[in-house]
DNA sequence: TACGCTAATGCAACATTGTTGCAAAATATT
DNA sequence: AATATTTTGCAACAATGTTGCATTAGCGTA
């Protein structure tokens, strides 16, 4: 399956600039999420920490990338699935992180299961977030 | 039930002083979550912010609190289970964060559903987190 | 392709959150 | 009550995140 990063930003109706591009390439290319320290690290002295900051914001904003809770509550970042648009998004699998080596998974194929609450509660989103050790590290 | 914050802490082995008394006194008042900030706005100038954040730490490191993850990534603390021993927590139920007065609720009685994981993971801890409409503002 | 409009970037300054070392004070032990 | 041990508060620092504004880059149009 192709990801076409100039696509996916028109698609948003964002204009392409040099941070845009080399900041979702990063998303694309990385299996696994990314904190924005990773961003920063990775893309060096390039772009001002601000511009980081504001472009993880509109990507969130535009359903491009998503945020992930984690159990030591670091921010972390992956890219959506198609089926996220615009302030609605899709992103009902478990998350995995990895005590060892520190990776976060987006566990796609294993959707939430269903977690019934007490009467008068109404859930909008559940997150799930198992940690562990991954595939490569037990 | 009674809750004997003395007791508590002499349990952990703790010294009694007047942070610990207040700030644990304030987690059992407390129906929900309380993040840092909470602590230092109720407890005023009282203490110092170190204080609060080594105090939090010790409660946690002790089991006498957990923290929990939540979909915005803020540090939340609440009380634990009499279950929960040093270093070994048992706090395997839902978090509840209530997207419009905010409050985190601990529902002990929902225990967390089973995850299934590719093979070659291996979890150690799971935690599952829904965020809506609790029994008071729906 | 050049022009002007709009949006995005970089910079500076600031706010918040969390950490560390150390002297002073409070607690526990005898 | 005296001493040993812990805890606290202060100061300084580090990391993370935010805001306003001038400059720059991208975009649509002629």
């Amino acid at each position: 399956m192709m990801y076409s990063i100039i696509e996916t930003l028109k698609k948003n109706q964002l204009s392409i600039t040099d941070s845009r591009k080399k900041i979702l390439e990063l998303f694309v290319r990385a299996k696994g999420a990314l904190a924005h320290a990773d961003i920063e690290n990775q893309s060096g002295t390039e772009f001002d920490r601000v511009t980081i900051y504001r472009t993880l914001q509109t990507f969130v904003e535009k359903g491009i990338i998503h945020t992930i809770p984690t159990a030591d509550n670091s921010v972390r970042y992956a890219l959506c699935k198609d089926a996220c648009s615009e302030g609605h998004h899709h992103d009902n699998h478990v998350h995995f992180m990895c005590d060892d080596c520190g990776t976060t998974y987006c566990l796609d194929n294993i959707t939430i299961p269903n977690v019934s609450l007490p009467s008068g509660f109404l859930a909008t989103q559940t997150d799930v977030v198992v940690s562990g050790k991954c595939g490569k590290c037990n």
